[in-house]
RNA sequence: GCGAGGGUGGCGGAACUGGCAGACGCGCCAGACUUAGGAUCUGGUGGGUAAUUCCAUGGGGGUUCAACUCCCCCCCCUCGCACCA
């Protein structure tokens, strides 16, 4: 019988769907392993295949090994894609996303995948959002959820606030109207408050290094002083936040951003006021601060640099941002690049306060008044021309200084984070309802928790194009929770984010019902043994999730810090070089894939074609390769006639159909023990490979190199008895069965006689098998291969020395020239070096 | 600009602590079986050379008996952040 993967994997679905006891063997050790929930959009892509798959050997691989296990999925449902289909399509974003979450389960089994499906979640599902609602109350009664007004990407055309990523080329992506900045008073949790420990990665040792960067660059912490610079035409302080304290003797002006609060006050007094005012119109208008020159504008006002008492000139200039540190800024030209360029724009003077040598040489000696200086110097240094504190070295200035400051009230030692507050503030339908109320009388009241939850009205008109779609009547008309009287719901729903933040710990609980988990359970189970999802979700999800995990700790819900253990971060997958997408045409539908080759073939060619983490090429050819691979296991298994199981040692046996051969059963020989360490040895490799490093690639090829030995030695190349010949098919059943689950369990109960192939254990090498007699080592002159030779094991180094310098080659080279040292590598080689 | 990761046959990729560069697979070539094969099986396959052998892991130096692997300089590609003071 040929290999027929459609039946062989509609057979064994049917039986997985029976036997979901393999998931819940209860006992101490546990293993959660997690994939990212896939976003309910109309079908899944080779992205997810990829994921899933993953996810699937680990897991099942745990399972073999004994582990208690939880392999959950659900679906993330909730989102603007639903609502542009319901514009689109005329159909409610509810039925879309349930029509759609109905396709996805059908494709995740068509996979093949080990999930417990009892543990679905859906989040939009009352159900589920309520607690959304619910960890909302609990932040907003300890002031980790607040609201304020913050400046957002505003369609004029859609009137709705839209995500950064929504904004393609200052545009709309779907109307294609200008987007502006516009100020909304919109709510925010508070993830600055754990600023500090987000940083602190030494709960994430199990994850990618790249990712602890990009999220510690996120937050983006900074050490400093804040100095006060008196600017006593206004009778005000300003107060400029700098890291390098150690160049304050170098500041030559200093520099408020356009939007700075104190600008208006300045344009009031300012002799330069038309020249300010069409300044601030220019960086106003301004669309791309990526491409903007500097530009500023002297204001006419000087400020006093504390230190020395100096007046120095104030400019307002576009290079200083608004939003970070104090938005004002003091410039030292010399040892800074920006504010250098900005100098050399305005012409004003440079002096350098730093030396980059020891013995006082300079980079370009400038002095004052712009000067010969290339480039701003901006590394650690000795100071000159800074009063006391020259001749310090930088890092001692800096502490130095620092210090000083504070005595005398110059400044203050302070911290500054890139990280903003998380913005949860939707003006969309398809969301968790924000459960505030307002009250003219009570202002902003909490939704009681026994009136949760506020329930997402299915009819709403849905148009995209005017104004909160959630901003009717029968919505937003309600009673005050404390007054009684008239009150108005907030019709903003939260970000997506919110949901996907907290659903592993629904996972690990089961069917709670009166609380959003329960915590024995998720305490059980928690944090998540391996994590599996594409590197996009570095920063946000992953860091929301880590956030909210230690809101969640802090509020005594949970008992751990993390979420998430170990983090494996799959590559994409790619056609013709460019990630698969319909508007480039190189989409590869993955149920017509499996519908061709079958779910096994296709998860072994994703597995193999590249290791995990790196980005895997799609290829026809190679698809073809893995469909070879299996089918020639089969033919192997299917030629052992008449039973493997009832086979009688010392059968002889027809193995392949073209090429016939009579298998000759030594008694112990040879044949047994290569059999033997070839057994062993793939056993040992394909566990290191898969399990220790995740390098399912190698692992896989270690398979086939097995299965090669075996249709090898079956076709009398080599002796093999049909009893080890079944059992090494068994052996290939059981390390395969994590990465082809349908066809190792039919294997398995073609050899086996009965099932399960995943009741059994994970197989364990015997280090005595692997043991050799014989070792092949290479002779080497001066580093070159010149002979190899075939050694007993446990030969003296002695007697591999003569022997290497006795072969026939070698010696010819030897001859006449002088042996000045022979390296013996155990085992391995030996290196004769000749003058 | 800063940060991270890469660069190995025609292709995807192996080579874990320095020890036979190219495992495994694809593709290609030859053969077998075939009316036929884009099915299957067998063998070959980095490049040069008639040949002993020589040249090859982005480029150039170095350390070493021995370097894809370690050190220094340079080039190129991908991703992330991008005036964060």
């Amino acid at each position: 019988m040929k290999y027929e993967p459609a039946e062989i994997e509609k057979k064994w679905q049917r039986f997985w769907e029976e036997n979901k006891t393999f998931l819940t063997k209860p006992q101490g050790k546990k293993s959660y392993i997690l994939e990212m929930f896939p976003y309910t959009s109309a079908q899944i892509h080779m992205g997810h295949v990829r994921n899933y798959t993953i996810g699937d050997v680990i897991a099942r691989q745990k399972m073999m090994a004994g582990y208690s296990l939880l392999h959950p999925i659900g679906y993330d449902s909730f989102g603007m894609p639903a609502e542009n289909a319901a514009i689109k399509q005329k159909i409610h974003p509810a039925d879309w996303t349930y029509r759609n979450a109905e396709t996805i389960r059908r494709q995740l089994k068509l996979l093949g995948l080990s999930y417990d499906w009892n543990r679905e979640v859906i989040t939009c599902a009352p159900d589920y959002y309520r607690w959304n609602q619910y960890f909302f109350l609990k932040l907003f009664e300890k002031g980790l959820a607040y609201r304020k007004k913050s400046i957002a990407n505003w369609c004029h055309s859609c009137k709705t606030i839209l995500a950064n990523e929504q904004v393609i080329d200052g545009k709309c992506w779907r109307c294609s109207a200008e987007v502006t900045q516009k100020e909304l008073e919109q709510w925010f949790f508070r993830i600055t408050a754990y600023a500090e420990e987000l940083l602190d990665s030494s709960g994430l040792s199990g994850w990618p290094e790249r990712v602890k960067i990009m999220q510690a660059n996120w937050i983006g912490k900074s050490i400093g002083v804040e100095i006060y610079f008196p600017v006593p035409d206004l009778n005000r302080v300003l107060s400029v936040f700098t890291t390098r304290p150690d160049t304050i003797f170098g500041a030559t002006y200093v520099v408020l951003s356009p939007d700075h609060p104190l600008v208006s006050e300045i344009t009031a007094i300012s002799k330069n006021k038309s020249e300010i005012e069409s300044f601030l119109e220019r960086s106003r208008k301004a669309k791309d601060p990526e491409e903007m020159a500097k530009e500023g504008v002297f204001t006419g006002i000087k400020a006093r640099n504390p230190v020395n008492n100096e007046e120095i000139p104030l400019f307002l200039a576009n290079y200083v941002l608004a939003g970070y540190g104090t938005g004002a800024i003091m410039a030292v030209p010399a040892h800074d690049s920006r504010d250098f360029e900005f100098a050399k724009v305005c012409d004003l003077p440079i002096r350098e306060v730093i030396l980059p040598l020891p013995t006082g040489e300079r980079v370009g000696v400038g002095g004052g008044g712009g000067g010969a200086l290339q480039a701003a110097y901006e590394e650690p240094g000795t100071l000159v021309n800074s009063g006391d504190f020259s001749g310090l070295a930088s890092e001692e200035a800096k502490e130095k200084i620092s210090a000083w400051m504070e005595q005398t009230g110059i400044g203050k030692r302070t911290l500054h984070y890139r990280l903003r507050d998380w913005c949860i503030s939707r003006q969309r339908y398809w969301g968790t309802p924000i459960p505030i109320i307002y009250c003219e009388k009570c202002g902003v009241v909490p939704v009681p928790e026994s009136e949760l939850p506020i329930i997402l009205p299915r009819d709403v008109a849905i148009t995209g194009t005017g104004g909160s779609p959630l901003d009717i009547a029968s919505f937003v008309n309600c009673t005050c929770p404390r007054c009684k009287e008239k009150g108005r719901r907030e019709t903003d729903t939260m970000d997506t984010f919110v949901d996907s933040s907290w659903y592993f710990l629904r996972y690990a609980s089961g069917d709670w019902k009166d609380k959003p988990f329960d915590p024995k359970e998720v305490n059980f189970w928690m944090p998540v043994d391996q994590y599996i999802g594409g590197i996009e979700h570095a920063i946000l999800h992953l860091l929301y999730s880590r956030f909210f995990v230690k809101t969640l700790r802090d509020l005594d819900l949970v008992n751990f810090n993390e979420p998430f253990t170990n983090l494996l971060c799959q590559g994409m997958v790619i056609k013709d070089g460019a990630k698969m997408s319909k508007s480039k045409g190189n989409v590869v539908d993955p149920e017509e894939m499996i519908k061709k080759y079958g779910a096994d073939t296709v998860r072994l060619f994703i597995l193999f074609a590249a290791p995990p983490e790196m980005d895997l090429e799609w290829s026809d050819h190679g698809m073809e390769g893995c469909w070879r691979f299996l089918s020639r296991v089969w033919n192997l298994a299917e030629n052992l006639a008449p039973s493997p199981a009832l086979l009688p040692a010392g059968e002889r046996m027809e193995i392949l159909k073209k090429s016939p051969a009579t298998l000759r059963r030594k008694s112990l020989g040879e044949g047994d023990k290569e059999f033997l360490r070839w057994q062993h040895q793939t056993i040992k490799n394909v566990t290191e490979d898969a399990v220790n490093r995740f390098q399912f690639n190698t692992a896989i090829a270690r398979l086939m190199e097995f299965s090669n030995f075996l249709s090898a030695a079956a076709t009398d190349k080599n002796n093999i008895s049909g009893a080890n010949l079944a059992e090494g098919l068994k052996t290939i059943a059981l390390l395969l069965a994590p990465f082809c689950p349908h066809f190792s369990e039919e294997l398995w109960e073609k050899l086996a006689g009965q099932p399960s192939v995943f009741s059994q254990k994970w197989p364990e090498y015997n280090p005595e098998f692997l043991i050799e007699t014989e070792h092949e080592i290479i002779i080497q002159v001066n580093g070159k291969v010149r002979g190899r030779l075939k050694i007993t094991a446990g030969i003296s180094e002695k007697e591999v020395k003569s022997l290497a310098c006795s072969d026939s080659k070698v010696a010819a080279l030897l001859a006449g020239k002088e042996i000045k040292k022979i390296i013996v590598v155990p085992d391995k080689l030996v290196n004769i070096v000749i003058t």
